[in-house]
DNA sequence: TTAAGTGCAAAGGTTTTGCGAAACT
DNA sequence: AGTTTCGCAAAACCTTTGCACTTAA
């Protein structure tokens, strides 16, 4: 498991690598995404973004955050309307346990079995390039709560 | 399984003994979406809709799709932003197989292993009620056409 | 009869686009 | 120096809401 940091200079390896210009508002916005395993969403990147350029948009945080699903290291979420989500912290595929009362999101510790992919694959016919797991219930905390 | 006819009678009795009202919009509603393996989103259903009611409208089609939505009856998918499709031909949770190119989606020939949904609850401390398993790839047809 | 549902139109909220100004390489 | 990128504002889009009319039970 690589650390916060190796992440930074992985992402940040992979857009130069691209051609893509490293403005210091790109950088920030990798470092808040590498550093977090909050799974955050624009506005929220966008917020913590404005307290080191207040001027930046959410035009600019979209933007960067397209530049980065296309290159695979941020998967966008969509886990319902108005409720998307960006994951920097691992570029590997990796399920999310969701929690339905705070919205909490944060890494499942398990993976898909190659296996059942494959089976999935053969059986239906599609060349399967990734896929998306999600487990929706009640965290830890808010199973106190009710 | 249960074939289409039995489906719509089931999302019938549902809405019927949680004492909503049996309008004719709702009616052929519930007969799309018991009917079609298609996974299709609300605008296809509006379309649809209209050739049996002209001066229907799609604030209608939500409000329906919402409510079959608490009852359990159908399942909101977010394949992504406006890529909103609702599942209404099988009620238990089955995974998804999306084709990235021509965004078909089809119900896949698997399920997730109690065992694996078992494990994940203990490791986090999350009370799991349901998951989300969506396999994206290029179906048969597309992979010809590449 | 009457409370729930329909449908129109307008509002709401997120994401996208256009374009002149700024800045990275 | 030349493009890419920024950031503002406006547009676009789907979804939701309000309200008077209609209708299922």
């Amino acid at each position: 498991m690589t650390n916060n940091e190796d992440r930074y200079e992985d992402i940040v390896s992979t857009m130069q690598e691209a051609g893509y210009r490293l403005t210091p508002q790109r950088l920030a916005l990798v470092h808040l995404l590498a550093e977090s395993d909050q799974h955050p969403t624009a506005a929220q990147l966008y917020a913590e973004l404005q307290q080191q350029f207040p001027t930046t948009s959410l035009a600019t945080v979209y933007k960067t955050l397209h530049v980065l699903c296309e290159l695979g290291e941020v998967q966008e979420m969509h886990l319902g309307q108005d409720e998307h989500r960006y994951d920097g912290s691992d570029r590997t595929t990796h399920p999310h346990l969701i929690c339905i009362q705070c919205h909490e999101v944060v890494d499942a510790p398990a993976r898909l079995s190659a296996s059942l992919v494959d089976e999935v694959a053969v059986a239906s016919g599609y060349r399967i390039l990734t896929h998306n797991v999600e487990f929706f219930g009640l965290c830890p905390v808010c199973q106190e709560s009710t």
